[in-house]
RNA sequence: CUGCCCGUAGCUCAAUCGGAUAGAGCACCAGCCUUCUAAGCUGGGGGUUACAGGUUCGAUUCCUGUCGGGCAGGCCA
C-alpha cells in the first residue's frame, strides 16, 4: 500500500509543471509516514513541504496540484491537505480491510522481509566469562541479544547466534585460586584468601564437587576433576568446566540457544593470534618501544596507540580479540553485531582499528555494537544488589525463579537498550493488569477463547467477506494490524528490539477496547464471520510478535 | 580532566532516517461484570521534553554550551 502510494506521489510530482526547474532535477524523496492522529488519515506525505523550497512556492498551493495531478486509484477513499501542507490519504474500507487476508495467508510470517536476502549475519551476545552464574546484566544481553536474533531472521538474514567466553588469562587465575583456596578450608575472611578473590557461595559448591572428583560437561567439554587440591591445572579446567554448564543451566532456564561456543583459548592454540599479530606487523602499522610491541591505533580513530605485546612478554587482551573478528569476517559474516554492556565500549574503536589496520577488507563500521546500560533491580522499593549464591549480584536465575521466564524476557528486552533499566520484581511478579506481558498474553488467550467457542471453520475464514468490518475499532484494529510489517523492518534496521514489545501493547490494547465495545459472537452471520476473521488474524500478529520477544503466546489464562 | 550513553507527567517508559494538539501504564479521582475470561474497558486531572542558544516551513529528535546521572579511560579482562 506504501508502495502504490509512493508510486502515486510520484507520478503526480513528475507532472508539476515550474518556469525554473525541471521536473527531474527536483528532489524526489517521497516520505509517507503514519500519522499519530487518525484524523490525519491512514498515510501522509510531507513531499509539498520538502519541494516548497526548491519552487519557491507555498507548500499548500504545491499540495493543490499534486493531488490534482494524482491518478486515480482505487484504494484511496479521499485525500486532503492539512497543516502547513501535509497530503493526508485516507484509505477505502477495502484498502483497510485487504490486510486481514494477508494475514491469513501468510500466517506465521506475516511481518517478515527479505531485506537480508539470506545473508549470513551474526550476532555474539552474553559472552560471560566462566567466574559466576549469569547476573542480570547479563540477562538483558541475552533478552536483547535473542531477540535481535529473531528479529533479522524475521527481516531475511541467516543469523548465527555465537557466545565468546574467556576461559584464559587472569580473571581465570583469580577463580582457580579462589576455589583452591575453598578446597583447603580457607574462606574470604581468612587473609590467605586470595585478594580479589571471588567470594560467592558458589565457589564452595565447585570446590565440593571438585573434591569429589566429578565430571561436568559443558559445550564440546567434558573434565573430571582429580580431586587434588594442589593441581592447579585441574582446579582451572574444572572450574571453568563447572561454570559453563552453570551458565547453560541459566540460559536453558531463560530459554536461549547459541549455535556456536568460542574459546579464547583456541585462537591461541590454532595460530589464529600469531598469524594476525604476524599480518599486523607486516602491514606496517606497528612499532616497537620500550621493549613492548604497539599498534597505531591512532590512525584509526583512537586517541592513543595501545599495547599489543606487553614488556614481559604476552599478548594485551584486545589482541585476540581482534583475531576472533578476522575468524569472524573469514567465516563470510557479511554483518556482525556484537551486544555487550555499555562498560565494554572502549573496546569498539581498538576492535576496529585492529581489522582496518590489517586492510583486507572490512568495512570501517564492521561489526556493529548494541550496548545495554545498567539494570538496576527493586523489591518493595528498594533496590536489590545481593544474591545468597553469588554474594555480590542478583542473579538471573533468580530473577527467573522469582517472576518467570516470559516476564523476565520481556522487561529485560522492552526498553531502548541505552537507557538504564529499573526492573520491578513486584510488577513483574503481579498477576494483574499492572503488568504489560500478561497483558498482551491476554489479549491471544481472548480471542483463542472467543474462537473456541464460535467453534466454526477457521480456515473458511479466509474467504469471509470483510466488508462488514467498519466500526470505529474494527478500521482502528485493521490499521494497526497493517504497521506490523513496518515495525519489523524499521526495528531491524535500528536494532531495536524494544519496539516490537511497545507495538505489541498496543496491538493488544486495541484487541481489549474493542472486546470491550462489540459483541463479536452475534446473531449476524456476516458479520459474525467478519469479526472471526479480524480476530483470528489479530490472533496470528500477536502470536508472530511475541514469537520475535520470545514469550510465548498462551491459549488459556 | 577526556570520551561514550542518558535526562520526557509524582513513578516506569514511548514517540516510525526532523512532522501536525508530546503518548501509554502505574499511582490518584469517577464509572462499567444476570452478556464471548474484569489479568479487561470508559472518562478525568497531571508537561516550559533538565537549562540556554543555534540550524528551518517545522526540533523531544540535529549542532554548540551549561547542569545532573551512569559507564569507560592499564603493558587488567
Amino acid at each position: 500500500m506504501k508502495a502504490h502510494l509512493t508510486e502515486l506521489l510520484s507520478i503526480a510530482a513528475k507532472s508539476l509543471n515550474t518556469d525554473s526547474i525541471s521536473a527531474d532535477s527536483l528532489p524526489l524523496d517521497i516520505q509517507l509516514e503514519r500519522p499519530k492522529n487518525a484524523d490525519h488519515g491512514d498515510f501522509s506525505s510531507n513531499l509539498a513541504m520538502m519541494l516548497a523550497k526548491p519552487l519557491r512556492q507555498n507548500p499548500r498551493a504545491i499540495a493543490e496540484s499534486l493531488i490534482k495531478a494524482l491518478p486515480a486509484s482505487e484504494y484511496i477513499s479521499r485525500i486532503e491537505i492539512a497543516g502547513a501542507g501535509f497530503i493526508n490519504f485516507h484509505l477505502s474500507p477495502k484498502a483497510q480491510q485487504a490486510v486481514v487476508h494477508e494475514i491469513q495467508q501468510q500466517g506465521e510470517r506475516f511481518g517478515h522481509h527479505q531485506t537480508g536476502g539470506g545473508r549470513k549475519l551474526q550476532i555474539e551476545f552474553v559472552s560471560a566469562n566462566p567466574t559466576g552464574p549469569l547476573h542480570v546484566g547479563h540477562g538483558r544481553g541475552a533478552a536483547v541479544g535473542d531477540c535481535l536474533a529473531r528479529l533479522m531472521k524475521a527481516n531475511g538474514w541467516d543469523v548465527t547466534r555465537e557466545f565468546y567466553y574467556n576461559d584464559a588469562g587472569a580473571q581465570i587465575d583469580n577463580l582457580s585460586k579462589s576455589v583452591q583456596a575453598r578446597c583447603k578450608g580457607i574462606s574470604p575472611e581468612d587473609t590467605a584468601f586470595p585478594e580479589n578473590g571471588y567470594r560467592g557461595e558458589y565457589i564452595v559448591d565447585i570446590a565440593k564437587a571438585y573434591l569429589a572428583k566429578e565430571t561436568v560437561i559443558a559445550d564440546d567439554m567434558k573434565f573430571t576433576a582429580t580431586g587434588n587440591p594442589d593441581d592447579e591445572e585441574s582446579i582451572r579446567h574444572f572450574a571453568v568446566a563447572y561454570l559453563r554448564h552453570e551458565q547453560d543451566l541459566d540460559l536453558q532456564a531463560f530459554q536461549i540457544q547459541f549455535d556456536v561456543f568460542s574459546l579464547e583459548s583456541a585462537l591461541y592454540t590454532n595460530g589464529q593470534v600469531e598469524s594476525t599479530v604476524q599480518a599486523l606487523i607486516a602491514s606496517g602499522h606497528t612499532y616497537e618501544q620500550d621493549e613492548a610491541l604497539w599498534l597505531r591505533t591512532t590512525e584509526f580513530g583512537d586517541d592513543k596507540d595501545r599495547v599489543m605485546r606487553k614488556k614481559e612478554g604476552g599478548y594485551t587482551y584486545f589482541v585476540p580479540d581482534v583475531a576472533y573478528h578476522v575468524g569472524k569476517w573469514q567465516r563470510g559474516f557479511v554483518r556482525v553485531i556484537n551486544e555487550q554492556g555499555a562498560d565494554h565500549h572502549s573496546t569498539i574503536t581498538r576492535v576496529r582499528a585492529g581489522l582496518q589496520a590489517l586492510d583486507i577488507g572490512i568495512p570501517k563500521v564492521w561489526p556493529e555494537y548494541v550496548l545495554h546500560q545498567m539494570v538496576t533491580v527493586m523489591r518493595g522499593g528498594e533496590e536489590v544488589k545481593i544474591s545468597k549464591r553469588a554474594g555480590s549480584y542478583v542473579t538471573l536465575r533468580d530473577l527467573i525463579e522469582e517472576v518467570g521466564c516470559d516476564a523476565t524476557r520481556y522487561f529485560l528486552a522492552a526498553r531502548r537498550a541505552d537507557s538504564q533499566l529499573v526492573f520491578d520484581i513486584d510488577l513483574a511478579r503481579a498477576q494483574t493488569n499492572d503488568n504489560p506481558v500478561y497483558y498482551i498474553q491476554y489479549a491471544h488467550a481472548r480471542i483463542c477463547s472467543v474462537l473456541n467457542q464460535w467453534n466454526g471453520d477457521v480456515k473458511a475464514l479466509a474467504t469471509a467477506d470483510l466488508s462488514p468490518l467498519q466500526a470505529e475499532h474494527e478500521t482502528a484494529l485493521l490499521k494497526r494490524l497493517s504497521e506490523f510489517p513496518e515495525v519489523v523492518y524499521h526495528a531491524g534496521e535500528e536494532l531495536a528490539p524494544h519496539m516490537i514489545a511497545n507495538y505489541l501493547k498496543d496491538l493488544a490494547s486495541d484487541l481489549h477496547s474493542y472486546y470491550n465495545a462489540e459483541q463479536f459472537l452475534v446473531a449476524d452471520e456476516a458479520l459474525k464471520l467478519a469479526r472471526m476473521a479480524l480476530i483470528q488474524a489479530t490472533q496470528q500478529v500477536l502470536k508472530n510478535g511475541l514469537q520475535l520477544l520470545g514469550v510465548s503466546a498462551p491459549e488459556k489464562m
